[in-house]
DNA sequence: TATAAACCATGACGCAGCTGGAGAGTCAAC
DNA sequence: GTTGACTCTCCAGCTGCGTCATGGTTTATA
């Protein structure tokens, strides 16, 4: 049996944390004795371990508790959507090195800010609900978004938009380059995988959506450069006629 | 002059947020009518792109405020300090993404945690300190410390880790194989990079102190695997003999 | 056996960067 | 003059603790 500080030694946590657990009920004490210390047994300490690598692992620790206390839960389905979401992290940070290495050259003066509004893609959500509200690939983006934290729908909607602002960059190649043509395999992959499967045909609805000439076009084309949306369309008309001739 | 929802609607963050940036002095409004209503011109929202972009690039609103309020301040020293700390954080996410994908493999019962123990860390830079705190190295390292906020320190504890886990990994192979010196050359580029200039000879008194056969010794190897102490040693050796004939 | 050192407790405040709600005032339009 | 959209100022709360303050408990030593 361990008193507090102890095993704030033997595992690296602090006292104070130990305290927290406590009080959130995520690690109790073994037992308390009657001055009210608390003691913690080899269990305990077992516990503590597994709390501190799924802390690590950046899971919330109301998650944890769930997973610890609940032998049924789950456990691999949500490491699953942890490495989505680490790796959804990870690229985030990636392109914000990008950024900061971009504005360290440019100065601050001489960006473009456009690239961060994302604040009107819920617009447009609403916008694709009213047109497609009823397909099964909407409902299946419903599901998936319902489950969604506010910071994962915020990185999705950066890696979005980094997507485009890729577009941007090649929009003087053509369209059929092998180069493009990744980008759009890239963006169908994203989609699929975040918010739901999207077929060829699919895809080539986007592009026109893309490309209809609206407030989403000029939203494109804004903050990527005129003749993106168009670019795009092109591309995934390119993309989906060769892979389905 | 336009009012908070409109400047809500135009950058997309909320009203809540812009009264926030009011109250710490990020952003006054340029006006404030006789009913207390906040008015912004361009040049206030010329103003908070720069604190979005800032932001995105996580940097605190603090040093936002200092970094846009004071003209000579150094920004791409902010931004190189700002790019290390973003890439500290990314390669952090590989290593728990790997983690993430091996515990799911085999299981939290089967894991190893002493990869996390950054406990002793502090111990052994007090026993550093005893035997090296005179040495310019040491001051270096002091003056580096000093700077270094505890997120910071965290992610750096963790990957000093992470590499001693992969010489852990290689410890079946001859000291001498280009894998291996390929990561004593990470070894002395990292401390290099963060603690303080690593010449040869300093690195070849680092090793010595690894296999030195004391605490240090027994707690890399308990981390990592029998023997892997006195393997970095054995690299660090044949590393610095080959470049120093 | 007294006392100091080390340890333990609770409780409250603070941090960052906000979000959300209550309750009330303001403004333009019909 | 009333509706509805907008605005204001508090206040509470979130996460995961750090950091006192204040006081009780245990153990080692004198």
């Amino acid at each position: 049996m361990k008193a507090v500080k102890e095993v704030s030694k033997l595992t690296g946590v602090s006292v104070r944390t130990l305290h927290h657990y406590d009080e959130i009920g995520l690690l109790k004490p073994t037992t308390v004795t009657p001055a009210g210390y608390r003691l913690y047994d080899d269990t305990a300490l077992e516990r503590l371990q597994h709390i501190l690598l799924f802390r690590e692992l950046e899971f919330p620790l109301r998650e944890i508790k769930t997973i610890l206390d609940s032998p049924s839960f789950d456990r691999s389905r949500a490491l699953e959507q942890q490495i989505t979401l680490l790796t959804l992290k990870k690229e985030h940070l990636e392109n914000l090195i990008d950024l900061a290495r971009g504005l360290k050259m440019i100065g601050v003066n001489h960006m473009d800010f456009t690239a961060f509004d994302t604040s009107k893609i819920d617009e447009y959500a609403a916008q694709a609900k009213a047109t497609y509200g009823t397909t099964p690939e909407y409902k299946e983006f419903e599901q998936k978004s319902k489950k969604r934290t506010s910071e994962e729908t915020r990185l999705l909607h950066f890696q979005m938009m980094s997507l485009f602002t890729e577009f941007g960059r090649l929009r003087n190649l053509s369209p059929d380059s092998a180069e493009v043509q990744v980008q759009v395999k890239k963006l169908q992959d994203f989609i699929s995988e975040y918010f739901y499967t999207c077929s060829n045909t699919t895809l080539l609805g986007l592009g026109t959506m893309y490309a209809g000439g609206g407030d989403l076009t000029a939203s494109i084309d804004k903050a990527n450069g005129d003749g993106t949306a168009e670019f795009v369309y092109q591309a995934i008309r390119v993309f989906c006629e060769e892979r389905e001739p």
